[in-house]
DNA sequence: GATAAAAAGATTTACGTACCTCATAACTGT
DNA sequence: ACAGTTATGAGGTACGTAAATCTTTTTATC
């Protein structure tokens, strides 16, 4: 026999289509009972939904939006390119997907942005942010008008979220830290951190990882406090240049967030032999690399991270499972050699 | 206006619908400049074809097999369960994806496998071999039968199939060394490298680039032959112990195939500082991983390839595009604090 | 046992594409 | 101008589910 289909479920649990359907899409109406003689049916008759017969008979076309801070970092920029890149593909399935940008640090500017897109009826939001009291009310508003919310990048870890896609920050930190450590050797050195933002959540647990693993396994190195450079290039560069003046024997630096041109600049000119650790393959880092100035770059792919989240919000939106393996990003560790 | 379809296309190029049906689907039958009316109408209208719609018209149920090596390695387990993971999912899709094990290093079981399949009227076969001129051969009957063909894990480099899904060998030998040779510091020593088959293309790729790596770069180290161990952890567990007991300065091991449980019998009850890289995350790795006998593990994501694999087959069966980037394997640096 | 409410049945339409058949129109070369 | 060929038109059915409406049965409450 061929595959079962709504009606054989509805013949073998002797109830009506109708009943059948409003069990499958979890519609009120249905007796305990009844639902599990559908269920068991459904197990007996071994039947699968067909997902595109499913999409195509629910009318509604989906509508994600990523809202990420207003910038022109190269981390943005290729997060834009591959937002829409995704968005064209989708279109196949009836989705569509784009990108907007709010000015960052602005609590407010998200938040009316978040408001205007509830106001839109859009399916889902992806969003990029620090995590505030505002924030963390606007996304409640939203799910209350059953819009999915994903936070990407940055967790929001006390708001209503339906998940969060990105790498887990504190192993990264710690990836970071065991890969310097590891290459530094023995001989006691001091190393440098060069960080964005101590707001970002991101930026946080990576230090902290970072801090936690040097404690543990290579406390024969100096950690020297961190520089907070608010991801622009100009601040890196003139600060870690004080930084080596003023310290002799920085032997590695770990740089949690963006403005590694800067970091480039400095370390570029001199035949420096500090071991460089980084986040994100831009087309400054990626340089780095190949002329051996950055040791390793820590890597999520940013592809993978906009495909996931709009997997999650439309399984979020459709009632559907999602396959936890398939959603989960990678902590890439890029060097030379690997660099695709 | 709401999403545009063939009757629009029709509509706008002057056409019926079964032309456009015809020039949609590279059917015969259709003159030159009439094919240009309605793909400028396509593109003057913005259409997309939709996929649920297509899918579910077309009645078509797809069957992709997996044909990989009997063995127990748990690699191969890994794959096997994997395989099976996926296909519970493709369910949905009316996919379904199965794997069959044929005897390793015997062509002809293999072939007579392939053509079996052929007969069976499977939609696409995903290979996991080495090539040979009869698995050439039964590659090219199989594609004229219209059925997709994946090589999966290693390469066959001279055979028709559609792609080859798994990562590059060669990088990821490289990767290995670099990695190794930055751990080890500029003291002199040696290193050891234990091989599967020197058949098997994705062993012999990956030995090649470390081998090129190490003598551009870290030239200082001695790399000793390399030991032939067969995927089985008796052979390595023997084969190491003799190699350590003949040389007294070994400092790193590359396993570059399977059998890891006997490196770690080996290397575990010596209190030993001798730096492992090896490949693919499994019970052992992880745990020798967690307790500091193994350096780095590089790893290839299963789930990933698999996926892949029918995405590309299944795009073949359809004349769908693919999407390169979601495609690529990535060479993934597993080190203990980014174990997931 | 009457009444209202809840649960279930019956039936229908719609989604957008693939694919089929048969008829007719538009081109070929002679 | 002719037959022979190739292009195109017209119209239909099918896919499996969602969702809606309206009717009938069951259940709960008094």
């Amino acid at each position: 026999m061929s595959r079962p289909t709504v009606h054989d479920i509805a013949k073998n649990a002797g109830v009506s289509l109708a009943t059948v359907d409003r069990v499958l899409n979890k519609r009120p109406g249905v007796r305990a009972k009844t639902i599990k003689r559908v269920t068991d049916a459904i197990n007996d008759i071994g039947y699968v939904r067909d997902m595109a017969a499913a999409s195509l008979a629910r009318q509604k076309d989906s509508e994600f939006v990523f809202v990420v801070p207003d910038g022109s970092t190269s981390f943005l920029r290729k997060l834009s390119s591959v937002v829409q890149e995704v968005g064209v593909r989708m279109l196949a399935d009836r989705t569509s997907v784009s990108l907007v940008s709010v000015p960052p640090n602005d609590p407010n500017a998200l938040v009316s942005q978040l408001e205007e897109l509830g106001q839109r009826g859009v399916s889902g939001v992806a969003i990029m942010a620090p995590e505030t009291p505002q924030l963390r009310d606007a996304i409640k508003r939203l799910k209350q008008q059953e819009i999915s919310v994903v936070a990407i990048i940055s967790d929001l870890p006390s708001s209503e979220k339906d998940q969060f896609v990105g790498i887990n920050n504190l192993a990264a930190g710690r990836t970071a830290g065991l890969l310097l450590g590891s290459v530094l050797g023995q001989e006691a050195g001091q190393i440098l951190v060069v960080s964005g933002s101590m707001l970002a959540q991101d930026h946080v647990q990576r230090r902290l990882g970072f801090d936690q693993i040097m404690a543990e396994q290579f406390p024969h190195h100096e950690i020297l406090p961190t520089i907070e450079a608010w991801d622009n290039a100009d601040n890196v560069e003139r600060m870690v240049g004080h930084a080596l003046a003023a310290h002799q024997n920085v032997k590695g630096v770990y740089s949690v967030g963006a403005g590694n041109a800067g970091l480039v600049k400095v370390l570029g000119k001199s035949d420096s032999t500090i071991k460089v650790v980084a986040h994100d393959v831009t087309a400054i880092s990626r340089q780095a690399l190949l002329d051996d100035i950055f040791y390793v770059v820590i890597e999520q792919d940013l592809g993978h991270v906009v495909r996931s989240a709009v997997r999650i919000m439309k399984a979020s939106q459709n009632m559907l499972e999602v396959i936890p393996a398939q959603e989960k990003i990678r902590i890439e560790v890029i060097v030379k050699e690997n660099l695709s």
